[in-house]
DNA sequence: CTTGGCTGCTTCC
DNA sequence: TGGAAGCAG
């Protein structure tokens, strides 16, 4: 499982993919502004703890950038450049920077991005490539029968290369829609014939991607409160090129067609892989500068000139093609630090090794505790790497061995053994302690890891683990105890939270397709049973209330019945509701999430009323769950947007609110900096893109898949931990837990009996549900076909009668014809509600935060404003 | 003590 | 497989 080495994909799918990266930017920075929030816009710099000059610069903010202020600087150039700014030392722990921090913020991250894909891979603490495809397949699929339309606003903040700004972009697909070749001949020219089915989607679903990566990145800020960039393309290597092209908070297209012009100016070290060595050979052997210039030679030409391997990757590369796969990686496969000891620092002593071996293992433990925790693995090897000073020559040198255990004193005496054993004279003749060769470096790190039977449940290892280590700090530094704990207790308040905060979410929605289904039925209205999903799915994002006020692309009995329940809420709400949580009342807010909360207890007592031929089991559960929301609503846990513009309220001083409080303050303070930052409108979160399953013990509906079912039963263990059940009732359970989860992976509960009703209750969600409608609503949309004789110019090709406009089509472009039907179909009902989109909302009255500012001038940018109004909400 | 440093990975051979 | 090198941030 962990150790898949590099997957490919096939040629034949160089175009078929959606890959995401997401950049966190300058990461550690806004970690540092978000532990510390009076920090926020002003110039700021993470410092590695040195002594010497202000010590070494490793992330820089972008207040602080555009000032010049970069990475490799010290700490004290950077206060000649900048003379306000603010350097934060990395902390140190052990006499030596400890990062984990950022890891933990990086694993946040990670958690978030990881709903959206089943293949996730982080590339490092603060990137992570997401394979999409399959969402945008879906998403494709939806467009045609109808039940999904792209959202202007998830285009916010985006880019695409070649493009002056996104209404070009998709300008230019909406008018591919209308004339399906317009764009062949160049298309025979440039790429092999049996791509093209490929090549004519790619814009539409790099388009779609680049909708999913505004979600992926709306959601990262509401959950995490950090931005990011992001890359869309058909590969991993150009989706890292174009997430840098536009940052910060920003993302970027990189359409097919226009790869080779930007290659063609585009330096080779700016390819992920060619920025060092192997780039600089490149370029002398080749004698080139460009990528493009890689086109000059044949595969063979490369092969001779680099290796073989090299040869046919770069050749591919010039031409915008990678076909390394996505590989599913959530955790690294090793686990290691190290630490310089230059010049007089050079280890002499056998004590001072120990002692550095020591403080390195320990880390090395507290990281393999933690990732045990989290990812039930342990690591089978260890690997001790050092430097040493030989007659004067640095000699590296890295041995390995098998591992059984991992605990600190295991490591560090290993790790001696290791070095003690692999150097040929370890101490200096006729001494007990000094070394013959001064050490410089010393690195450990593990890996090989194997999953741990799963017998050992991570929860309770996490309780003694916990315990163990205050033990062992106590002893080591009393001043580091306090902090230490702090860290450890804000993670699991962190995870609890984070789980809260799904959880609620995941009810919500639960609440809201109960709510749907009242409604409907009472309603009656047929022709609205196949945007079903698409209205739950706009529901979902009850969450971020305010964003459903700003645009509706559907009309519906549901969508009205929405709007009714809000617009009950919002009385005082006037036109200018774009998504600007921060310009909203707070009583609003207040008032609104109290009303929504009672609705959702009406709403239950209908379905109660309505229901019984159902089970009542379920509503009983339900009615048990709404009092328990209300206990957590009200015990702070409000999603990130409805707090963001309370002001600073008496509430629980955690460290979550504080962040709140001051994001809050921060859009009261506009910096020079802050108003030309752009910040991006935060589109809904689509609950379908996650296939959930229902937990029988409360109800919950957890996302389908392995780690999401962990943490849940994980937090029915804490409970019950919390009732103080016995030790041995928690083995016993445990026992059962295991069974239950060796017999049905998918089932979330201790009990057998249930599994395969949680099945079913998977079978239920949105995605399934759609697979029956849709096929009644597209055979509904496609009247019969007629057997018209087919135009005799097109003779040659299978064709179809269009049901809509009654001509003629290629059978094998019927689907993107009827893409531009609904395109027109949805511009038409668009019209009808006469939405207040983003678009719309340049008649502002209201003064607009200058967050929207930026998004404005770009999509109204006269083509821009025409090409998207046209696309998503003109009349036909 | 350094001052184009340091660290943490992955990949190559 | 171990160990060294390379890459990136």
């Amino acid at each position: 499982m962990s150790n898949s080495t590099r997957a490919f994909v096939g040629m034949q799918n160089k175009y078929d993919r959606v890959v995401l990266l997401v950049d966190m930017d300058c990461f550690f920075c806004q970690v540092e502004e978000k532990q510390q929030p009076e920090y926020q816009g002003k110039p700021l710099a993470v410092v590695q703890y040195n002594p010497w000059r202000g010590g070494g610069i490793i992330a820089v903010n972008y207040a602080a950038r555009a000032k010049g202020v970069t990475r490799h600087m010290r700490g004290d150039e950077a206060k000649e450049l900048c003379h306000d700014i603010i350097l934060c030392k990395v902390p140190n722990i052990r006499e030596k920077a400890d990062t984990s921090k950022y890891r933990d913020a990086g694993k946040e991250v990670a958690n978030v991005l990881q709903r959206f894909t089943q293949l996730l891979e982080r590339a490092s603490v603060d990137e992570a490539y997401l394979d999409i495809t399959e969402t945008v397949n879906q998403r494709v699929e939806r467009l045609q029968t109808g039940s999904f339309a792209l959202k202007p606003q998830e285009l916010v903040n985006c880019h695409a290369v070649g493009y002056e700004n996104i209404g070009e972009y998709v300008n230019k697909i909406t008018n591919r829609f209308a004339n399906p070749y317009v764009d062949d001949e160049r298309y025979v020219l440039a790429y092999d014939p049996n791509d093209l089915p490929a090549v004519r989607q790619s814009d539409l679903r790099l388009l779609i991607g680049a909708c999913i990566a505004g979600e992926v990145r709306a959601a990262v800020k509401a959950e995490t409160g950090y931005e990011c960039s992001a890359g869309i393309a058909h590969n991993k290597i150009l989706a890292k090129l174009a997430a840098g092209m536009n940052k910060p908070n920003k993302q970027t297209i990189l359409p097919l067609s226009q790869i080779p012009p930007l290659f063609d100016q585009l330096p080779v070290g700016k390819i992920k892989g060619m920025g060092g060595k192997f780039g600089e050979t490149v370029c002398e052997s080749l004698g080139i500068k460009f990528l493009g210039q890689v086109l000059k030679y044949t595969e063979q030409d490369l092969q001779r000139k680099l290796d073989e391997k090299s040869g046919t990757w770069l050749h591919n590369i010039a031409r915008g093609i990678d076909l390394e796969a996505v590989t599913p990686r959530f955790y690294s496969k090793s686990i290691g630090c190290c630490k310089k000891f230059p010049g007089r620092n050079n280890i002499t002593g056998l004590k001072t090794l120990q002692h550095w071996l020591g403080e390195l293992s320990s880390e090395i433990n507290d990281r393999l505790e933690k990732d045990f925790i989290e990812n039930n693995r342990k690591a089978k090897q260890m690997v001790v790497q050092y430097v040493q000073d030989i007659d004067g020559q640095e000699v590296a040198s890295s041995r390995s061995m098998p591992l059984n255990q991992c605990d600190q004193e295991t490591l560090a005496k290993h790790a001696l053994e290791l070095i003690k054993t692999n150097t040929k004279t370890f101490l200096r003749a006729g001494s007990e302690a000094a070394l013959n060769n001064a050490i410089k470096f010393l690195g450990i790190s593990v890996g090989k890891f194997e999953t741990a039977s799963s017998a050992q449940n991570s929860l309770q290892t996490m309780f003694a683990n916990q315990a163990a280590k205050k033990r062992r700090i106590s002893v080591e530094e009393c001043v580091e105890k306090p902090v230490v704990e702090q860290k450890a207790k804000q993670t699991e308040e962190g995870k609890m939270k984070s789980f809260f905060a799904n959880y609620l979410q995941a009810n919500k929605e639960e609440n809201v397709k109960e709510k749907l289904k009242v409604v409907e039925k009472s309603a009656e209205v047929v022709a609205n049973s196949e945007a079903e999903e698409s209205k739950i799915t706009k529901l979902a994002g009850e969450k971020s209330k305010l964003n459903a006020t700003t645009s509706s692309p559907k009309k519906s009995i549901f969508e009205a019945y929405k709007r009714k329940l809000i617009d009950a809420s919002v009385a005082e709400e006037s036109s200018d509701d774009k998504a600007a949580p921060t310009l909203t009342p707070p009583e609003f807010k207040e008032s609104f999430f109290a009303k929504y909360l009672q609705q959702q207890k009406e709403v239950k007592k209908d379905v109660q009323q309505s229901n019984k031929t159902s089970e009542s089991n379920d509503s009983t559960e339900m009615h048990d769950l709404a009092a328990e929301l209300d206990e957590i609503e009200s015990s702070n846990n409000n999603p990130q947007q409805e707090v963001e513009a309370l002001p600073p309220p008496e509430q629980p001083s955690t460290s979550k609110r504080k962040f709140e409080q001051a994001k809050a303050n921060e859009a009261a303070t506009t910096s020079n900096f802050t108003s030309t930052y752009a910040e991006y409108a935060q589109p809904e979160l689509r609950a379908d893109l996650i296939s959930f399953v229902k937990c029988d013990e409360c109800g919950a509906q957890i996302p389908d898949d392995v780690k999401a079912l962990q943490t849940h039963r994980d937090h029915h263990f804490a409970q019950q931990l919390n009732r103080q059940l016995r030790a041995e009732q928690r083995e016993d359970a445990q026992r059962s837990r295991l069974n239950a989860t060796n017999t049905s992976a998918a089932s979330p509960t201790t009990k057998p009996v249930h599994a395969k009703k949680a099945k079913k209750a998977s079978g239920a969600t949105p995605t399934t549900t759609s697979a029956a409608k849709p096929v009644n609503s597209i055979t509904k949309f496609l009247a019969p076909k007629q057997p018209l004789e087919p135009p005799p110019s097109c003779s040659n090709a299978t064709m179809e009668l269009c049901a809509e406009c009654k001509t003629y089509v290629k059978s094998v472009d019927m689907p993107e014809h009827l893409d531009f039907h609904m395109a027109k179909k949805l511009q038409r009902e668009l019209n009808q509600l006469e939405v207040r989109t983003i678009i719309t909302s340049t008649n502002k009255k209201a003064t607009p935060p200058p967050a929207n500012t930026k998004l404005n001038s770009t999509l109204n940018s006269s083509s821009a404003n025409h090409s998207i109004t046209k696309f998503f909400t003109q009349i036909n």
